[in-house]
DNA sequence: TTAGAAATTGACAGCGCTGTCATTTTTGGG
DNA sequence: CCCAAAAATGACAGCGCTGTCAATTTCTAA
């Protein structure tokens, strides 16, 4: 249903003020136009829209003129005006799996942090737009704020989801999908997910451990698959044989994570290292470990993925992947924008390499029987 | 300096795209104007407009067809346009400290989720602008964000800086802060945190501490005052003295949570309790005891502030208080919209109370001596 | 039944900018 | 010094909507 908007007639009082200037900014009522600006430098507006747009053909002199006069009168363009004349609006939507407030966000914050590094560089801005991956008219909306952005940079897992990638094809919408796998003619940033996980793993093996448990993250998620496949791949390469009971289905959140460990510590030849495939499931691991007693990383060694600020904090510390989160965030934008500027074009893929970040939580297994258990303090 | 913004001329590719609906989307390539809504439904365009603004005085019959001429075409407002003309932006701006994304960030996430639950409502889109509250040119920036939107919510620790609020008054500009302090007529949503942090000690008094930390915050956050001043309330309500060597002044990470800790528990007669003024500081509390050897609750008991999702995740689980983060921020929207829209005015200010959370970290003092400290293993 | 008030609807002028295309100025080669 | 080509600049028509105010229709009460 097409909805009326909004209520009844803005009441935006006029902006009051003095004269003269205070820090930098004139204080007069009226907002400089690019008509001021011309005005006072002497030319026609088309040559300080030029100016502005950083448009050929504009001698030094007369451009220098412009933007002192604009610096005089603290000249913006008007977004609005521009976006009707131009048909663009400067503003990139950034379409993400609306997070559970409840959970550990910090991928979404991280992520953020670098689409407004991009973002700033050119004058765009960011607006955010969670979304509800099952979500029955995902489509309308995503169609009804595509015409409100110049384009997306869509993250995972949003960015796997076949429907909306149709869609957003079909209708030629500009984006950058964030994900490990492709999908037709959309530029993609991704993260090398499998060979992190595959060295994690090494390290590990290298260590000791021959019996590493491994807690996949939710299967909606691209990065899922792949850090699973960079387990297996270092198991393979060291002639370790895959045992199914040694891996459990997490959902990538600290209760699956807690849940996960408690199976794979209860069987009696238990793991003597647990690989989470995110840090909020290590967290969880780490819980319950403690709750039943196991010395980290004596008994029990641990390791997480992502490097989120908690994994710092953890007790004891958490050994984890570092993604480049940020920069693989201010590398889509900076694609993106190339894009609405018409200077890349293609299919393009940058894959950035993580990171191992080797902390308090794993070390050699112990000299104690595998099998040994103690009794938890808190039942 | 005013800077000209962008590259060469834009070239969005035209959209491609056949005929008929998919997911009740049109897939024509023209978006369909006003013009066309009003030559479908047999109206005037500003008939059009009334109806999408709810306008009064449009007659039920006239509305419907519109309705219906809006829905066929799928008819979306051209925000733009409707900008310009009435020099609204449907944009609210999120004006928060940019965090440093080595830290924990739950409360900005927590923030930003409760803002756009605010937008959607009433189908404003939110805009993300992070700051650096110590930047020369705050003052500026903030100016030219001004332009491109309707409002800000303003956010701690940003909210009360002294310099800002004056040019946000002065040229009027429609903001919302949320804030443990008043200032002139700004509408405010805040936390009881002065309640809050006497019930956290109040809680600890009962279970018989005594000698209680206190780990006080950044001391450019207003909280950091409150939450220090219901420690001492209920301190003085029980008639414990208040002792300088009991609290130690941190900065709300946890690397200053963890060193306070170490000198709290340094002292000869150490505290057998440790209330830290928020998570991040709590979580460095725990590790900073862990390391040196202390058994947590049974030798010291913790508490946090903020119930962020890893004070859940730590270990033990760890005592706090949960501020309904998201509600201020929701709340904070509302009353930014409603003011947008005539429908509120003068100092309004909504406080919300927190609400205590006990957790594992916390228990009765145990019967060691108050003095006993152990080696830790790391050093 | 009808004047006058109230409700409903429409005509039209911009909002501030950009795209198009025309005009003017500068440049360089003969 | 002149002319064509290139560079620089400007005039002007919108972009799609809202605000203003006038015109029309409907309602109300005498």
């Amino acid at each position: 249903m097409v909805q009326p908007l909004r209520g009844v007639t803005p009441t935006r009082p006029a902006r009051i003020g003095g004269n003269g200037v205070e820090h930098g900014v004139p204080m007069s009522n009226l907002r400089a136009t690019i008509d001021d600006v011309a005005r006072l430098a002497g030319v026609s507006i088309k040559t300080v829209s030029r100016v502005f747009n950083r448009a050929p053909n504009v001698s030094p002199a007369t451009g220098e003129r412009v933007v002192t006069a604009a610096e005089a009168l603290n000249y913006r363009p008007n977004l609005s005006a521009r976006q009707l004349a131009s048909k663009r609006t400067f503003l990139i939507g950034m379409l993400y799996e609306d997070p559970d407030p409840r959970n550990e966000n910090e991928y979404v914050t991280m992520v953020q942090s670098g689409l407004l590094q991009g973002c700033r560089v050119r004058g765009y801005h960011l607006v955010i737009n969670p979304c509800r991956a099952g979500s029955t008219d995902l489509i309308r909306e995503v169609s009804g704020l595509s015409q409100q952005v110049d384009g997306f940079v869509v993250l995972q897992p949003l960015s796997d989801l076949p429907s909306l990638n149709r869609h957003l094809l079909e209708k030629d919408i500009p984006c950058v999908r964030v994900s490990q796998r492709p999908f037709d003619g959309f530029p993609r940033i991704s993260v090398g997910d499998v060979d992190a996980a595959d060295e994690m793993t090494e390290y590990f093996l290298q260590l000791g451990h021959r019996r590493i448990g491994f807690i996949i993250g939710n299967p909606n998620h691209g990065q899922s698959h792949d850090r699973l496949a960079g387990y297996r791949r270092a198991l393979e390469r060291n002639g370790i044989d895959f045992e199914d009971d040694l891996v459990a289905q997490g959902r990538f959140d600290y209760e699956s994570g807690s849940s996960c460990a408690r199976a794979l510590l209860s069987v009696a030849t238990r793991p003597t290292a647990i690989f989470a495939s995110n840090d909020p499931m290590a967290m969880g691991v780490l819980s319950a470990a403690h709750e039943m007693g196991f010395d980290i990383p004596r008994e029990l060694s641990v390791a997480g993925f992502d490097d989120s600020p908690m994994a710092r904090h953890a007790w004891p510390p958490l050994t984890t992947v570092r993604q480049p989160i940020t920069e693989v965030a201010r590398l889509a934008t900076e694609e993106l924008v190339k894009r609405l500027e018409g200077r890349s074009e293609g299919e393009t893929h940058h894959c950035l390499p993580a990171e191992l970040v080797r902390r308090g939580s794993v070390a050699s297994p112990a000299l104690v029987p595998a099998n040994r258990r103690r009794e938890g303090r808190h039942g």
